[in-house]
RNA sequence: GCCCAGUUGGCGCAGUGGUAGCGCGCUCCCUUGACAUGGGAGAGGUCAUAGGUUCAAAUCCUAUACUGGGCACCA
């Protein structure tokens, strides 16, 4: 016999193990049929899993197992991201706690440390994907930066490289100061900040008034090449073709004209510092300007802010604004909103650098995926994630792929030091400025004097890694061919074919991380080999993740699916919200409003914890994720156990031979109960299907949440203990019947949403079920066979059910003991049905000793219950307060009347509407009629009791 | 600035043209032999606002307000 309570860690323990030694959820390539296949959004190895994994994997999970119980093979593929920079940062943490610096542990050390915490972080992660009952393919576990996936991240590279979609160049980058590398455009967030516009008067080179600029941040003004204006601008016309001074240097610059500047803004006149801002490049482009670093890779002031070199940024801006104020050359300083950019990593701003960075070509790669979203070929659930898709498809600019971190796959790219002649790929001259306020100067030096000066090729390499091969035009294989000397190899090459040496060096750079997820469900099936899994598995069903990485990882891995084998990667792209807090606030560490999916699990069970999060899982939206919810999982989880043991309890020890199956139903006699839960049995099922197959796990939940709850425990298991407590016959078995197959076709569909406790307790009935499967999966949904659909019974049913809750408002508003028996008397068109037909109903559920139709009229003293078509009177001589129950009736009169002004509005607007079907106006006359009266019974009462 | 979602009882959410629902919370009653992680009965909402379409609008359309998000930004 089942424990009273459920119990889940054992049961969560044993069924692991079960499905493990069963391999359950392994897959393998088999004839006929497409199979469904997911590949995981590989967690990053960051740490620990956090409630949004948990929602994330319990919706492939519920996806997985439903097509497996469609008949499906079905494939879910595990695994981890090395996930770059987060990664990095997590390690940089580790060590400055151990006050180990990075640089001087080095390179090769480092990526050890790393190995050692993804090895531990892995055995995490996926055992929590375990733990949480997803039915993952363990023997296909992927990491992206295992041999497998090197190899592909090498080929596409290689590929794309070849193809002509990748280059090497100097761009203007968002630069992280505090994560030391570049980002790609999408990885950088922006928000609102209030802050202040400072007007900063620019002399004129003769000392004289010159223009006053409006910046926000003067910190860049040493990197200032010109001053532009709006040439319709009369206001600053005479200042055309003179030079100004930047302030605290003997630096002169410019005034220029373009368009561009909006003379409403500010002053008129734009500061123009080409190597910070990407609107003041791209006018430097125009305009043949230089471009001048103010600031240093790790966010100091450079070499040409003179005295304020080396400062950092936040220290320089009070200075130099206080500076500007006593020397004067501060004029306004307004308040101002702007946005400033941060890092998606570590939340620092980021600074536009001027660099030498690789970059993926998209034009070309999105219009495939442009195209099959157009076709239909790739759909968004929800489709309002289709505009913004197709947005950032069309308006995309290129990927910046190159990182400088450790952690990640090196660029497969060598330079050959001694062949390659290092002054074709320098720059002809190098612009520094050098000096203080005292004396600024720019030097130019050739590429020649600084070779020439000792330096070797290679020690420009080793001196500064931002200095590397500044070449005067980007390199790509088109134009590497005049510059002998680079190879693309995922290894050192053999030695140069040219010069004979072997004097290689590979770039230091990384590629993002996301490049390498872009390849993800190419990767995990072996591609670029041709293996029978790729064959057979690619491309994937659906992809299910958040809407955060819509760009990030949904598009690129379209376009690589597209680059590389000309299919998307997948037809479906499911996109869920994310998971706040009860109040619907982002969960954040620093907020302390993280909730731990394991901590939820070990209070409340797994299949809890899912059914929570899937019961909320509303196709697109986040969920506020409250405690309360997972505790109101749990005692469902509950209640079906003890419907479970109720059911058990009411068969006999060992079941009959071929269990008790649904065959023979169909032609015996079965009671209202029965063909209506059958009937509501079938309709659950269909919408729970469907549900799922629609990517709508909170409809399913619903669906069968009620269903099992509200009327299979709360009517049919109650109206079915007549039967099980009476004697062994037809009648009987009925009975058992039902409760047998309904409850198990439930829990298999149920299944996909909380495993554990279904395989239990199916484990318990299927001998009773007739079945013989070993586990839930490999049984398949519940086939009916058989049309149990029955409106008209549902009808009946739902009269029963009326009255029933009738007797009860009114036993419960006249304090009646809810376990004393009483006799009720009843009449009406519909009495028969309720007292003749379903009387045991009526007499079980509503507690009441007897029922009989009126004779001779209504009982004296007695209290009445006003139904749809049956009015009950309860004889309670002396009890009754006559004044409470007309005001009892009252209300119930106030709630008639009011239907009725509804109903009679609607038959209006119906009759009178010539478009109106004839069926609903039928239905609304009899709405009408039966509100009618049930007025005019509750207004006869109550004459009576005057 | 543009675009997209959302605005329904105390809280969190369903509900896409025909008399407003669920979970939690709240009130009252009940330890009746599946389950107090339970049962029964209640209170509580003119469905953000203003127009419009329709016989009929929470539901469709248009504006407005607020909230969240995406994109793009004038320094």
């Amino acid at each position: 016999m089942l424990e009273k309570a459920y119990d889940p860690k054992p049961v969560e323990e044993a069924r692991l193990a079960s499905w493990d030694a069963a391999k359950l959820s392994h897959s393998e390539p088999r004839e006929g049929g497409r199979p469904f296949t997911i590949v995981i959004p590989p967690p990053n190895v960051t740490g620990a899993l956090h409630i949004g994994h948990a929602l994330n994997n319990s919706l492939q999970d519920a996806f997985i197992r439903h097509h497996r119980m469609l008949g499906q093979e079905a494939c879910w593929v595990p695994g981890c991201d090395h996930g770059g920079i987060a990664t990095q940062n997590v390690m940089e943490k580790q060590l400055k706690a151990e006050k180990v610096d990075r640089h001087a542990l080095g390179r090769e050390a480092f990526l050890e440390r790393m190995q050692v915490w993804t090895r531990d972080c892995k055995k995490t992660i996926l055992g929590q994907l375990h733990r949480l009952g997803a039915s993952l393919d363990w023997q296909r576990e992927a990491f992206t930066m295992d041999e497998p996936r090197a190899k592909a991240v090498f080929h596409a590279f290689k590929t794309l490289w070849e193809r002509g979609l990748i280059y090497r160049g100097e761009r203007l980058v968002n630069w992280c100061v505090r994560c030391g590398t570049a980002l790609s455009d999408i990885e950088v967030e922006r928000e609102e900040r209030k802050g202040a516009l400072y007007h900063i008067h620019y002399p004129l080179e003769d000392g004289g008034e010159g223009a006053v600029v409006a910046t926000t941040r003067p910190i860049t003004m040493f990197g200032d090449t010109a001053v532009a204006i709006n040439p319709k601008d009369s206001r600053w016309r005479h200042l055309v073709g003179k030079r100004v001074r930047i302030p605290f240097t003997r630096v002169t610059i410019p005034i220029i004209e373009d368009d561009y500047v909006d003379f409403n803004f500010g002053t008129g006149c734009l500061k123009v510092t080409p190597a910070h801002d990407q609107n003041d490049y791209e006018l430097g482009k125009r305009h043949g300007l230089p471009s001048v670093k103010a600031m240093t890779p790790d966010g100091k002031l450079s070499e040409a802010a003179g005295d304020y070199k080396g400062l950092s940024r936040e220290k320089a801006h009070d200075q130099i604004i206080a500076d500007l104020e006593t020397q004067g050359y501060l004029r306004k300083k307004e308040d101002h909103k702007s946005a400033v950019q941060t890092c998606y990593r570590c939340g620092s701003f980021i600074e536009p650098l001027l660099s030498f960075q690789w970059f993926v070509k998209q034009i070309e790669l999105a219009k495939a995926p442009l195209k099959s979203l157009d076709a239909g070929e790739f759909e968004i659930y929800p489709k309002n994630w289709e505009k913004p898709y197709r947005d950032w498809l069309v308006n995309i600019k290129d990927w910046c792929v190159s990182r400088q971190i450790w952690w990640g796959h090196r660029i497969p790219v060598w330079y050959c030091v001694t062949c390659t002649n290092p002054i074709a790929y320098l720059k002809s001259e190098i612009q520094i400025r050098t000096g203080s306020d005292a004396g600024m100067q720019t030097s130019q030096w050739s590429a020649k004097e600084i070779l020439n000066g000792g330096y070797s090729f290679k020690d420009l390499i080793s001196l500064d890694p931002y200095f590397e091969f500044e070449a005067g035009k980007d390199v790509d294989a088109e134009s590497v061919k005049s510059f002998p000397g680079i190879r693309i190899s995922s290894v050192r090459p053999a030695s140069c074919e040219q010069c004979g040496n072997d004097h290689w060096y590979q770039d230091k750079d990384v590629l993002d991380t996301w490049f390498s997820s872009a390849l993800w469900p190419l990767a995990v099936f072996g591609w670029p080999e041709k293996t029978k899994d790729l064959a057979y598995y690619y491309p994937t069903s659906t992809l299910v993740t958040g809407y955060e990485i819509l760009y990030l990882w949904v598009a690129r891995m379209q376009m690589m699916g597209h680059a590389f084998l000309d299919k998307p990667a997948f037809p479906d792209a499911v996109i869920h919200g994310i998971v706040r807090d009860k109040s619907g606030k982002k969960m954040s560490k620093s907020l302390g409003n993280v909730v731990d999916p394991l901590v939820m699990m070990e209070k409340y069970g797994t299949d809890a914890l899912r059914f929570a999060l899937m019961v909320n899982a509303h196709p697109g939206k986040d969920i506020a994720f409250d405690e309360q919810t997972v505790v109101a999982a749990r005692n469902f989880v509950n209640k079906l156990w003890n419907s479970t043991r109720f059911v058990l309890m009411n068969l006999p020890e060992t079941a009959p031979a071929g269990g008790y199956t649904l065959d023979t139903l169909s032609s015996r006699r079965l009671e209202t109960a029965d063909a209506w839960i059958l009937s509501r049995y079938q309709a659950t099922l269909a919408k729970a299907r469907a549900s799922l197959d629609a990517y709508d796990p909170a409809a399913a939940a619903e669906a069968l949440y009620v269903f099992l709850w509200d009327e299979f425990c709360a009517w049919y298991i109650e109206l079915a203990k007549g039967r099980l407590l009476g004697a062994e016959g037809a009648d009987k078995d009925v009975a058992r019947i039902i409760l047998v197959q309904v409850l198990t076709g439930s829990l298999k569909a149920l299944h996909p949403l909380m495993p554990f406790v279904t395989e239990e307790i199916y484990a318990a009935l299927k001998p009773y079920a007739g079945e013989d499967a070993e586990f839930v999966l490999k049984g398949g949904y519940h086939e009916l066979g058989h049309d149990w659909s029955d409106p008209a019974v549902e009808g009946e049913m739902s009269r029963v059910m009326g009255a029933v809750a009738s007797i009860r408002s009114l036993r419960s508003q006249l304090n009646v003991p809810p376990g004393l028996k009483i006799k009720a008397v009843a009449e009406g068109p519909f009495a028969e049905a309720v007292i003749g037909k379903h009387r045991a109903y009526a007499l079980a559920l509503a507690q009441l000793e007897s029922v009989e139709p009126v004779n001779g009229g209504r009982p004296a003293q007695s209290a009445t219950a006003v139904a749809d078509g049956v009015t009950f009177f309860i004889p309670l001589a002396g009890v009754i307060d006559f004044a409470k129950e007309r005001e009892r009736l009252a209300k119930d009169l106030a709630k008639a009347e009011g239907d009725i002004g509804k109903c009679e509005a609607k038959v209006k607007n119906l009759s009178a509407a010539a478009s109106a079907p004839a069926e609903k106006v039928a239905e609304a006359k009899a709405q009408l009629d039966a509100a009618l009266a049930r007025r005019d019974r509750l207004k006869e009462t109550i004459a009576v009791l005057s």
